[in-house]
DNA sequence: GATGGTATGTAATATCATTACACTTGTGTC
DNA sequence: GACACAAGTGTAATGATATTACATACCATC
């Protein structure tokens, strides 16, 4: 299994890289990734975490970019729609996404202690697979798992 | 993989078994299964669908068993957290248990059309041991499948 | 420059959930 | 029996999440 998110990277190149992946996705599909949008997911870009509606607004408001829930349940809307990121249900909160673009749905592992939200990939297949041959057909997959992530761990680094 | 819920079944028995069921529990570990507790697990028993708190708490207060939303919800946490009902978080609603007592993590299958919802055994485990080897320590894992029940789909025999 | 589609601004409201505090009831202890 | 304590309930108020409805702006095309 794949996983991002916990481990230490480079975040600056991390969002630059994903702010770009998105830019060239938007283009290429004449999706319109327009200042709200793109400053949402800036915002969600910024933490490896799931980030609420109202704190977005709180960051748009704080800027003159709208100030009324919609705002930024629109934006959100557009961003999970396209694949930029997800809604965490357990949350009810945002992540960008750590694939944009690819049409996939990764397991979520949420850490409760630092909050930080990571993506595994892999999982959800064979969860349909086993699943269709009961007769139900899956359109939406959620799978999130909530514990604790290596650096939160009692006896961890630090 | 075994699945419980879209299946035609006599609903009666189905309801008394799983009350009996929880019952038993209760005796067997001093939990105090009270009026208001009883009367939510009924009301959830009733229906294999996700049911909201505030939809539960109509009925309590038709029912002159109290008005106000914690009525609800503490009854709802403790049949959760006794394991007699799940929580949906995609709905934000909750569901009486298929097996009562017993300590699992089901997925659940979620039918977007007729609402209904069923619990299949057995994914949650391999899952959380796949994602352990990552480093993660799971400890709650959510697993919701929406889509259409064999009963919805275009084509069935209705 | 009229039309239609997409996006945004804003007020109001709906829906889901928790906090805080008072009261009751049952149980064990003195 | 008086008391302390824990668990459960009643109720008001509030907080957190999300949607509806409608007006307005922008932009591409004809």
């Amino acid at each position: 299994m794949s996983q991002l998110g916990f481990e230490d990277h480079d975040h600056a190149t991390c969002i630059h890289q994903s702010l770009h992946d998105v830019e060239a996705h938007c283009a290429a599909n004449r999706l319109q990734l327009t200042p709200v949008r793109r400053r949402v997911l800036e915002i969600l870009l910024k933490e490896h975490r799931a980030v609420g509606a109202y704190e977005i607004l709180d960051v748009l408001r704080g800027e003159g970019m709208g100030s009324q829930p919609p705002v930024a349940y629109r934006a959100l809307d557009f961003l999970v729609s396209n694949g930029f990121a997800h809604k965490i249900e357990k949350l009810n909160a945002f992540v960008a996404c750590a694939h944009p673009g690819e049409d996939h749905a990764p397991a979520f592992l949420i850490c409760r202690d630092c909050n930080g939200v990571a993506e595994a990939e892999g999982t959800a297949k064979a969860l349909n697979e086993s699943v269709a041959r009961s007769g139900f057909e899956v359109e939406h997959t959620v799978i999130e798992l909530e514990g604790l992530c290596p650096k939160c761990q009692p006896g961890a680094i630090a």
